[in-house]
DNA sequence: ATTATCTATAGATCTATAGATAATGC
DNA sequence: ATTATCTATAGATCTATAGATAATGC
């Protein structure tokens, strides 16, 4: 019921966000009772935080993966460019609510900090030193790592974003927007990888 | 006091989204007390939707400006990136709220699609008309206006809605983020304008 | 015995309105 | 007279907990 109560919880988090998902409709959704919510997480605070945290890592966690040494930076950059799509497109309503939820709540953001203050540099470091190397060697344009990793993020994460606004706009079906994002992948691997040439 | 109301509504609902502001704060905002908020907007939902559209339109709006004749597409391109990039640069917090609010409560997305179902055709009208020509005289890649708009818009975008984070991250100061993103301002130009090149 | 689940409820909001009073415009 | 502002409050949540009962493990 512990693992309901969650499945239950990202749901409606995902669907609403935290200030909207009341503890009595998660455990609707879960099928139990209001009180056993609590009698797990305590708090509402601390169920979202379970939550988040699962999503968190999975959202940033991308550009760890892929270490495959006998691939070329291009090829490397490109599968972890469609690893991180990938990532949202399995969970769409994801960015919105990791950027929501740590910019209108800076104690949430302090909690986020000071709990994966150590990652962000262990994420980077191979990117950081595989664009270097790069950089030394001609090959690609002067440019930060962040630089980089912000251009990937905000194309990824733009088609999802946007995705609601655009489908009640153009009343295009989930099938065909599917086909879209299909080609936005790719797109977005170019559009990187032209962007990093000298 | 009506436009304290509205200042201070739109102070707070960008800073924490519409659930998480009371009409009470709003009103403690304002300097009057709680009543007087509904007497103005009788419901909370009003208050924000006339918060929201002016927002939206803002938003929304900068893709119809510069429509300057004697420019070249690439340049009139570059104004309509930095235009963009400038109005969100002044409302940080704009981007977050927009999706959040567009993907959490569909009603909300439903109002907001009635409202400007005219208007997307006409900003992107002459941007489509421009595009197309290119496209035909070989000087652009195929693509759709939406493709386009969805990369300047998503570029322009990840900087703000990632800005929290970053900051909360590195400790960087306000004016170095400013310096900084001015930078970036000039990177999505590029980045923009060598994706859409043949 | 311990752990899981329930019922019931206290206490804290928060929105919206009713009705009183003050300020303003004619 | 009308419009703006206030005080007070009803009614609807919603979170969290206390205390009862059922289920489980030893």
């Amino acid at each position: 019921m512990e693992q309901e109560i969650l499945a239950a919880a990202e749901k409606l988090f995902l669907a609403k966000g935290f200030a909207l998902t009341s503890t009595t409709e998660i455990a609707r959704e879960a099928g139990c009772n209001q009180a056993l919510v609590h009698y797990y997480f305590r708090t509402k605070e601390r169920l979202f935080q379970a939550v988040f945290e699962k999503l968190a890592r999975l959202f940033v966690s991308t550009f760890l993966q892929i270490d495959e040494e006998d691939l070329s930076f291009e090829e490397r950059l490109q599968k972890k460019i469609e690893a991180h799509f990938d990532i949202i497109s399995a969970n769409p309503a994801l960015p919105v609510l990791f950027f929501n939820e740590l910019s209108t709540n800076p104690q949430r953001l302090e909690e986020f900090r000071s709990r994966v203050s150590e990652i962000p540099s262990g994420i980077f470091q191979r990117l950081r030193e595989d664009l270097e190397r790069e950089i030394a060697r001609g090959a690609v344009r002067p440019m930060d790592v962040f630089e980089l990793v912000l251009t990937v993020v905000s194309l990824n994460v733009g088609l999802f974003l946007t995705a609601p606004l655009f489908k009640a706009l153009t009343g295009i079906t989930d099938e065909r927007f599917q086909e879209l994002a299909v080609r936005r992948k790719s797109e977005n691997v170019r559009i990187v990888l032209t962007a990093v040439k000298p």
